[in-house]
DNA sequence: CAAATATTGACAACTTGTTGTCATACTCTA
DNA sequence: TAGAGTATGACAACAAGTTGTCAATATTTG
């Protein structure tokens, strides 16, 4: 049996997406290294933010698309840190909700403002519809395995 | 400072990179389970497989993104278990060069017969042009980095 | 209501991957 | 050729992430 020329981009695209997995969070460490922060813990501070609302540690978990351990573990060190607060879940008596602090905004906001030059220098010539392909397909992808 | 478009969709893009980079390992590691391998070992084994000739560790890390003691480690280990042979190398007394043994050619080949139906059924029913400027649009944004 | 099932947090062992240090081996330049 | 600088492998500490187990809490089902 041999690979279709779609077979063969799927397996070029999966070694890329591995690299640049590798890459990014090499920059994201660099970005976060002066505020306490890591790229793993600016991951899910990002999804309790981006979410908005308080989530549970498995929410977290499942958005990121991680186990629930490493996410607990991750959560446990920024509520430590007075990044994250826990607040009592009308749910569920053992599975507290998630919230950022004051100090959890405060520095999601500083690492967003760090972020977006840098995104933007990244996005900088490189076709806005191809990079809305690119999303699309990578999406789809994810939803197939 | 508001982002513009092509800054939020490379941000949405670096998040689907992580995501899928974590569920691509999950289903590499199932598929290799039974043959003493694992997603990590794979990919040093098939970095070797697709360079076609005998590679330094040094070399088999930076064609990867990946670091040298990361892979010295994995392929110490493929060694130990007879995937990898080491040949001296005429350039360099220390840095021995990597190749396949018969039994790494052997289970490469076999990962490579599972992989490609898979590989099949994922790329299905997407745009063939689509995964091209998906690959391409991320090689473009990893030589940003 | 009671029993089986699922979810959760703590804990622990493990794999993957990075960084740093050291001694050895190589390369380049003055 | 001598010395500075670089590349390499061994080793170790650490961060990130997975899996498994256990006890406590919820949920579902008979």
């Amino acid at each position: 049996m041999k690979a279709s020329p779609a077979g063969r981009l799927f397996t070029e695209i999966v070694l890329e997406v591995f690299k640049l997995s590798g890459q990014l969070t090499a920059e994201g460490d660099k970005l976060t290294q002066d505020v306490q922060m890591s790229s793993a813990r600016w991951k899910v501070l990002g999804a309790l933010g981006r979410a908005g609302n308080p989530m549970t540690v498995s929410d977290v978990a499942h958005s990121m698309g991680q186990s629930r351990q490493g996410v607990q573990r991750l959560a446990n060190e920024m509520v430590e840190l007075g990044f994250i607060a826990l607040a009592d879940n009308p749910q569920h008596k053992k599975a507290k909700l998630l919230l950022l602090t004051d100090k959890g905004v405060d520095v999601l906001q500083q690492l967003e403002q760090k972020q977006l030059p840098w995104a933007e220098a990244c996005a900088q010539g490189i076709d806005a519809e191809a990079l809305q392909i690119t999303l699309d397909t990578l999406r789809k992808l994810e939803r197939k395995l």
